[in-house]
DNA sequence: ATATAGGTTAACGTAACGTGAAGGTCAATA
DNA sequence: TATTGACCTTCACGTTACGTTAACCTATAT
């Protein structure tokens, strides 16, 4: 699914000229521009700017989010789980609120007591601008000042280098599929690296990577005539070929 | 009791150029400033500050409060009525964010599906950014734009004013009190009048008002010497005349 | 053929403070 | 008595994450 500045934004509730923000400060860069100058977005992006959203509703600035997601080392599934703890403790504080507002109406009646200190307890919670430095510190401690900065121009102008990266792996699976087929072996090294670059080249329009999934493909590969087609220029038997190795692959 | 800039502040967590901000722009004025310039704030800026906060907290707009604050049919124990749903709406929608992160996560482990309009539904409630609009609406229907300009104006340079504002009710009770006295009876117009300014006295100082507490501290001049002694001046049995119609007042 | 609904860059505007600079005030201590 | 350090003051410029025109190009439906 390709999507065009508005569908997207529609899509995720953000507006327009917010996009082109984020693509000017290289947050979230689009999958590619078409003909017109348009920016084209893809299944990639749509999951990236779901996380840039997770963090943003958690207070944590642009600028942190750029290093975090840019990082190297940028974990999706331990980021989700941080996401999750943190929001609990969101929930908690707003909680912690709702119990203030209902006190202060006791208290307006008369029916109880309370401090000044009270009176501002629940709003003493840091955490959500703690949460900012927090991240920046434990990159900027893992990796230093000046990787964070290199790692950041690494992902600038990406936006069509991204798209021709996606049709260069797809022909370099072909390519590869050629030479692993003369092994006659699926479990090869070089058919394993065939089948790791399939899969390189199913996430830019994956919504998730899933071996099943990946498995399900290459059923679907042998299955269906117009695939098989695809794959069989590289030689004969090689759509079985490649399922196998991917069958390898995803053990 | 009474604070300096930097101790409410702390009480409230907020930044001191916060407060030097917000009586800038006649959010919050301090009660008075005393001789060397610094800003003193009270009681009443104490629980003004609180519900700056809660609404703060919903995201409206400093402007927006103003208008709301300073409006005089602002009715703080209805205001405290809607922050109350406005943080449970708020609360639902933390809870819908973290069932998305949890799907996300079920998602990436390929446990289930998920369509990129699930992945954004959480984000979709734009009910805390149309509270703004909302808030300044009603009031801009109910008053018209000129009338809001017109009472905020009212509301500038209040600071000292309200200091002597306060002095001058102070006076004004004992001055009402010693013609009431002449009446004889608590329960006349005037003794009323006493009874009522005596309240807006006391609740420049006073965390909260409740009749209960009015009539204790009725009594407590009748039986503390030196309370006494400074209502006796207005004639011969004031303090015990002045409890009486409180205790009219009160009921 | 033209209206209308999209897209583009460029550039200035804004809200709610943060962050010094330069200096006055206050309480305690050498 | 002088000084130190922790307060306070008023400018005044900087910042973040966009909103908001303006001027112009592109796509599509009638």
């Amino acid at each position: 699914m390709e999507y065009t500045i508005s569908k997207l934004a529609k899509l995720a509730n953000v507006s327009a000229r917010t996009l082109r923000y984020y693509d000017e400060i290289n947050l979230l860069k689009p999958a590619r521009i078409n003909s017109s100058g348009y920016r084209i977005y893809g299944q990639i992006e749509v999951d990236r700017l779901q996380q840039i959203l997770f963090f943003r509703e958690l207070d944590v600035e642009l600028d942190t989010i750029i290093s975090i997601m840019n990082n190297p080392e940028f974990d999706k599934t331990k980021a989700l789980q941080t996401h999750l703890s943190k929001l609990e403790e969101k929930k908690s504080r707003l909680e912690k609120l709702i119990s203030t507002v209902e006190n202060t109406i006791a208290h307006e009646k008369g029916e109880i007591l309370m401090s000044n200190e009270q009176k501002f307890e629940a709003f003493k919670d840091k955490l959500i601008s703690e949460n900012e430095e927090k991240y920046g510190e434990e990159i900027r401690e893992k990796y230093g000042e000046k990787t964070v900065e290199e790692s950041n121009k690494i992902f600038k102008n990406m936006s069509q280098e991204k798209y021709d990266v996606m049709v260069k792996l797809g022909e370099e699976v072909l390519e590869l599929l050629t030479k692993a087929l003369e092994t006659g072996d699926p479990t090869s090294t070089i058919a394993q690296e065939v089948a790791l670059k399939h899969k390189q080249w199913l996430t830019f329009t994956w919504p998730s990577y899933s071996k099943e999934a990946h498995r399900g493909l290459a059923d679907m590969y042998v299955a269906d005539e117009r695939f098989k087609a695809y794959y069989e220029k590289c030689g004969d038997g090689a759509t079985e070929f490649l399922k196998e190795a991917i069958y390898t692959f995803t053990e």
